[in-house]
DNA sequence: TCCAACGTTAAGTTTGTATTGAACGTATCA
DNA sequence: TGATACGTTCAATACAAACTTAACGTTGGA
């Protein structure tokens, strides 16, 4: 494993970790990456140096996110993980989850709360709007970049697969 | 502090706690959402049952995100807390400067790869485009928003004070 | 000049989470 | 039908992060 890989590897591990995601599971991502081919669990145990158990429970929960993706070979009983083709927007996806259930709770909160507080409630009502127009925004800039209408003259991601 | 502020409070703590916040910090905010008026130190820890310690720690953490102010009364020694005017834009902000981080992680390692390594590093290109069309996707939405000329209807945020 | 009320910093403790090694279940091949 | 090679799960450990208590430095008032 060249010093490149190394350095981006664990600089992925910090930036997840920071996210609030284990660093182990960063690792992967940024180990995957720079893979040519997908890799088996053995594989990236070996290389990342970490126990398998750790390898399958945080490759499995990428996974699960939409991170990576699971690929099988006929004829072998082998599990190998990618990155998502489609990885951009199911990054995006997630993080307007996020931002939903965040304006979720406020919408709540102002419904839900004692009557009285008609400055707070006016507040809260210009953060759902002001969540609503970004979410918005983004989910077109997304849609724009996912049917290549975006002007950047390439290929949609994960197109060729 | 009604139930609607409590739940409100909580569920705070717990969506900072997904994003690798400490849950603290998240009850403050949501808890400063709610309120009418900036509160001082001494008003967080006894509405939140911690220790003023860990406020004054997580409230100052946040004012550095700009996530919260700090305003000063005259002729008063407390420092006040309130939820940031710009509260919207900072943190869109922030966002946009996380998926920098991330961009310039994978230019430098489509920089430094070893030789020989050309579909890993159109296949980095690709991200580093996509990320760059989405900031840039954002960043436009974010100045409308600012300006008002959202179509929207209301006041940009901030603007009253 | 002392005292009291701040906010901050530091040390110590606790709590939660990630990782590990081992046991488990399953499937494939001899 | 064993035996082996997988991935997963579980209990125990190790680690890291957040909170609390206590000490500190500073400022304003008696």
């Amino acid at each position: 494993m060249d010093s490149a890989t190394t350095n981006f590897t664990d600089r992925m591990g910090l930036l997840f970790e920071a996210e609030g995601q284990p660093r182990t599971a960063g690792r992967i991502f940024g180990y995957l990456m720079l893979s040519a081919d997908p890799r088996s669990l053995d594989q990236l145990a070996e290389a990342l140096s970490v126990s398998k158990a750790s390898v399958s429970t945080n490759a499995r929960m990428l996974a699960d996110q939409g991170v990576l993706e699971r690929v099988c070979r006929a004829a072998d009983r082998h599990d190998y993980y990618r990155v998502a083709p489609d990885l951009f927007s199911r990054t995006m996806a997630e993080r307007l989850k996020r931002w939903q259930r965040f304006a979720e709770a406020v919408g709540e909160a102002r419904r839900t709360l004692p009557i009285g507080s008609n400055g707070i409630r006016a507040r809260l009502k210009g953060y759902e709007t002001a969540y609503a127009f970004m979410v918005d925004a983004i989910g077109e800039a997304l849609e724009s970049w996912q049917h290549g209408t975006a002007g950047h003259g390439l290929a949609r991601e994960g197109a060729k697969r």
